[in-house]
DNA sequence: TGTTAGCACTCTCGCACTGAGAGTGCTAAC
DNA sequence: GTTAGCACTCTCAGTGCGAGAGTGCTAACA
C-alpha cells in the first residue's frame, strides 16, 4: 500500500536526521525539531506503523528508529530530492579541472580526490576501459643494440610503450623506416586485425608486429587500477569506529583492489545514470552496512568507465548522488572537449 | 656504559617476545619459555636495570615489560642478526618480477604488493625521480585540427604525453617533417638546455618547443605518485585496533600522500642502504607510535625513488630489513638488466 | 475515528565496586 | 651475585545500580 504523505514525510525527517545525527532518532526530538503539527505520540504511531512496512527499526526496545535498508531504498525513490550542486561548487570543481594538464590520468586522479574529500567518503574511481583497442599510430626508437621501444599510440590517444627484442641480424639504423612502413597499415586496426591481415616482410617487422599484437591484449586484459581515496575519511565515520572488524572487512576488500565485487558493473552496467547499491543489496557480503554510489562515464561508445564512492548505509545521498552524477557528466565533457570523441 | 652479555640477552628476549605476542612480556614469561639459566627474579632484575637505561618501560607498575623506542634502537643496532630472506623466498619473488611486462611501473605495483602481504605492513614504493629530465627523441601525432599529440622519450626510456595547440595557421601534413627536423637537435638536452640553444624557425616550432620545455619541468616537478599497499592489514595490528584516533592519524597521513613527511629523504637521503626510524625519532608527530623501515634504490645516478614499510613500532625489525633490502637490490638488477643503466 | 496526554515499562549507558590474576619490588637467606 | 618468599600494586572482567531516553499502551478528547 503507497505510504500517507504524512507517514512519508516522518520517514524522510528520520532519514535525514539519522543520516546527520549518526544515532537513533525518537519520536520527540523530531517534533520538537521540525515543529510537526503533531504530537510525539502520534509521530510514535506513525512510526511503529512504519516500522511495521520494514522502513524503520529498533536497535532496541528504548531507543529511537533507525531507516532499514528498504527505508533508504524507499528513500532514494521516492522522497529524495532532486539535488543539485550550487553553482560555486560546480564552478569551483570545473576549475579545477582546466587547471590540470588536459590528461586523463590527471583527471582520474582529480576526480577520485574531489569526491573523497568533499563528501568524506570512499571514492573510486575507474579507468575507461576499451573492449576493442584499435592503433593509431606506432614509433620504434632504438634503446640499445637489439632492443627497441615500440610505442603505440591508440584511437584515444591513449599511449603505450613495451621493450621489443630484435632479431640478431636486425639494423637499427632502419627502425624509422619500418616503423613508416608499419603505419600505412596499421592505422585503425585492433589486434585481431593485425593477426589476420598483416604479413610481415621480414623478422624484425614480424618481431614488432608479435609485440604489437601482444601489448594490444595485454592492455586489453589488464586488470584496469583504480584510483582510490578517502580510505582515513571513511574509517573516521562513527559506524566504523563502533564496528572495528567490519571495518576491517571492508578496508580489505577495497585493499585487494576486488572492484569487480563493490561495482556491480554487470547489473545494467551500460545503462547511463547515476546507481545506488544500498546495504543488503550488495553483492558483497563485507558491504551488508555499505552503500555505494556510483555512476558509468563513456569516453566514447566503446569505451566506458566507473566511479563512485561507498560509505556507511547512512551516507548523505543527496550530496553523492548530485556529486557523482556531476562528476561524471564533466569527465565525459571534458574528454570530448580534448579528445573530440 | 656497555650492556653485559646477560642483560644484552634479555633484552633481545624482549624485544623478540613483545613483537610476537604484542603485550607486556614479564620476567617469568621469558624464563619459563627460553630456560634462561637465571631464576625470575634476577630475570626481574635486570630489567629493572634495563628500565634505568631508559630501554624498557612499565605501561603501568603491575605488568610486563615492553621495548621503549631506545630499546628498539639498541636492537637494530646491536642486537639484530643480520637476517637474510630465504633462498625459496627470494626465488618466488624473482619469479613473480620475470613474470610481469617488463615496465617500471609494474615493477613498483608488484613490490609494494609483496612487501605489504609478506610482512603484514603498510608498504610505501615512490617512483624514482630524476633531476634532470633529458629528451631522447620526440614525436608529433595530429589528433583534430590544430591540435596534436606530443609525446617525449626520455633518455631512461620513459614516456611523456602532452596536447599541443597549434597556431591557426599550422599545416598538419607537416608535422612528422618538423617532428624529424626537431630531432636533430633536442636529444640529449633537458629543458633549461633547450630554452637556451633551441631557435625555433616558424610558430608551430615554437608552439611545440614551448610545451616540450613545459612538459618536462612540470613532470620534474611533479608530486610524485607514490605507491600504498596494505591499508588493510595494518589497520588489523593490534595496537591500531587498539588506539583508533592514532591510526587515523597515521592513516590520514598516509593518505594525503604526505610521504616527505613519512620518509625522511633529507637526512641522509643519497646514502644506501636500508634505515629505520623509530617511534619519536620521526619527523612527523602522527608517527610516534609507528616504524618506517626503508631503502632509496636508484635508477641510474641521477634517479632515486624509495621503498619501505610502515608499522606499528613493534614490527618484525629483521623481516622488514631483509625483505626491503631484497626488494630494492631486486629491483635494481632489473631496471640495469632492462634498460641497460 | 483520528489525535493526544499520561504513565508504566524496558533497555542502554556510565559509574562504582570487587575479586582474581599477573607481575613487580623488596628483603633476607644462600 | 643469586634466589626464594611475600606483600603490594595495578589491570581487567564482571556485576549491580541509577539515570535517562524512548517506547507502547490506555483512556480521554475533538
Amino acid at each position: 500500500m503507497p505510504l500517507t504523505q504524512r507517514r512519508a514525510g516522518i520517514l524522510r525527517l528520520v532519514v535525514h536526521e539519522y543520516i546527520e545525527t549518526a544515532s537513533p532518532v525518537g519520536s520527540k526530538a523530531i517534533h520538537d525539531k521540525y515543529a510537526l503539527p503533531a504530537s510525539p505520540a502520534t509521530i510514535r504511531n506513525e512510526m511503529q506503523a512504519l516500522e511495521g512496512d520494514g522502513l524503520l527499526t529498533h536497535p532496541h526496545t528504548s531507543a529511537g528508529r533507525v531507516p532499514s535498508d528498504e527505508g533508504y531504498r524507499f528513500f532514494v525513490e521516492s522522497l529524495m530530492g532532486q539535488v543539485d550542486l550550487s553553482g560555486e561548487e560546480k564552478a569551483t570543481i570545473r576549475h579545477q579541472f582546466f587547471q590540470t594538464a588536459p590528461e586523463l590520468d590527471e583527471w582520474l586522479d582529480l576526480a577520485a580526490v574531489l569526491l573523497a574529500r568533499s563528501l568524506g567518503l570512499l571514492a573510486i574511481v575507474t579507468p575507461p576501459r576499451a573492449r576493442q583497442l584499435r592503433v593509431r599510430q606506432l614509433q620504434l626508437i632504438e634503446l640499445q643494440e637489439l632492443m627497441a621501444l615500440l610505442i603505440v599510440v591508440l584511437q584515444e590517444a591513449r599511449v603505450l610503450k613495451q621493450l621489443v627484442t630484435l632479431p640478431e641480424d636486425a639494423d637499427a639504423s632502419d627502425l624509422p623506416r619500418l616503423a613508416n612502413r608499419m603505419n600505412e597499415y596499421v592505422a585503425g586496426l585492433d589486434s585481431a586485425e593485425l593477426r589476420a591481415e598483416a604479413t610481415p616482410n621480414d623478422p624484425v617487422e614480424a618481431a614488432v608486429l608479435e609485440t604489437l599484437t601482444r601489448v594490444l591484449d595485454e592492455e586489453a586484459a589488464r586488470e584496469s587500477d583504480p584510483r582510490i581515496e578517502g580510505f582515513s575519511a571513511v574509517l573516521a565515520q562513527p559506524e566504523f569506529q563502533a564496528d572495528q572488524s567490519g571495518a576491517l572487512e571492508v578496508m580489505s576488500l577495497v585493499d585487494r583492489h576486488a572492484m569487480e565485487r563493490i561495482i556491480p558493473v554487470a547489473a545494467g552496467g551500460s545503462k547511463s545514470g547515476v546507481r545506488i547499491v544500498i546495504g543488503e543489496e550488495n553483492e558483497a557480503d563485507e558491504l551488508r552496512n555499505c552503500t555505494v554510489v556510483f555512476a558509468p562515464y563513456r569516453a566514447d561508445p566503446q569505451m566506458t568507465g566507473f566511479m563512485g564512492v561507498l560509505g556507511p548505509t547512512r551516507m548523505p545521498y543527496e550530496r553523492s548522488v548530485a556529486s557523482v552524477g556531476y562528476m561524471t557528466d564533466l569527465l565525459q565533457e571534458m574528454m570530448e572537449r580534448v579528445y573530440g570523441y
